[in-house]
DNA sequence: CTTGTGCCCTGACCGC
DNA sequence: TGCGGTCAGGGCACAA
């Protein structure tokens, strides 16, 4: 579900809640979410912990352990909540980390595709998918030029959206943001990232970001089971410009907005604003 | 190298 | 109400 605005509000709330507390115990009520170690270990190293900072990379959440990493990767329906411990436990609620003072951080998942990873600080990137990543995209080393050269490394054949969606090329765009990102730009799907223009590259680039920004500027987009870590719902849905808005008019010039299968995925584009032709 | 498919799960929604 | 089909912010293995 979420991608990387909605991880990123994710992470600014629990940096908040969580630095310096300590994990004083961890239960499992579905153990097959932990994907490393296993629970019992994972329990054991856990317990008595201070959490020194809440990092994220791509979609994946990192907690710094001292020593070690915990990684939770929220898939599509994955939530991390922290509220009191008396709270009324939701559905589907697969792991509970006890923090004192009758607080508790709950990851619940209702398709249960969510991991938890538990590794030392230097064996993240080869026990964790965080070791395949590709570059942040709000990062200083994320430039034109960079971006440039990510598209002298793909293939003749690769098309714009499937080329966008792969995370060991950039690292947190999911299937609402590239099609954010493809209309702002103005660029179709289907486009070859090969033959993409100097300028098309430089409109890519800065479409990226500006749509994560603002996205993260309203705290994300809940268009299904998105919350942030208080349990509460992003504010960006209502100003996407083309996802889930199938047959509506495109907000720059009235076309009905399409949606077809693209990369295995749903894809909404305008069919006038985003044309396969080169222009000129 | 690239795309497409199926799969992991549960639940919401739609048409009949 | 019920039932079956389709779809869902992800990612992995596998086939063509």
């Amino acid at each position: 579900m979420p991608e990387l605005p909605e991880v990123e509000t994710i992470r600014r709330d629990l940096q908040g809640f969580l630095r310096g507390r300590e994990i004083t115990d961890v239960v499992f009520f579905h153990p097959e979410v932990v994907a490393w170690p296993d629970p019992g270990t994972f329990q054991e190293v856990c317990r008595g912990r201070i959490i020194k900072e809440v990092r994220r990379r791509g979609k994946y959440l990192l907690f710094a352990l001292g020593g070690w990493q915990m990684v939770v990767s929220l898939r599509m329906t994955g939530q991390l909540v922290v509220c009191r411990e008396e709270e009324p436990r939701p559905p589907h609620t697969h792991t509970i980390w006890y923090l004192g003072n009758r607080q508790v951080l709950r990851f619940t998942d209702q398709r249960r595709f969510g991991r938890l990873y538990l590794t030392p600080e230097p064996d993240v990137a080869v026990l964790t998918p965080v070791g395949r990543l590709g570059i942040e995209p709000l990062e200083e080393g994320f430039t034109v030029k960079a971006l440039a050269t990510m598209q002298r490394a793909a293939g003749p054949a690769r098309r714009l959206k499937s080329w966008l969606l792969d995370q060991k090329v950039i690292a947190g765009l999911g299937n609402i943001y590239t099609d954010e990102v493809l209309f702002t730009a103005g660029l179709h799907p289907l486009h070859r990232v090969a033959e993409l223009s100097e300028q098309e590259i430089e409109q890519l680039y800065h479409s990226i970001r500006e749509v994560l920004q603002e996205a993260i500027d309203h705290r994300g987009t809940s268009v299904r089971n998105y919350v942030d870590a208080s349990g509460r719902a992003g504010l960006h849905q209502q100003y996407l410009r083309v996802y889930s808005r199938e047959g509506l008019p495109c907000r720059r010039c009235g076309t009905p907005v399409r949606r077809q299968k693209t990369a295995g995925r749903s894809t909404y584009f305008c069919p006038t604003c985003q044309k396969l032709e080169v222009k000129r």
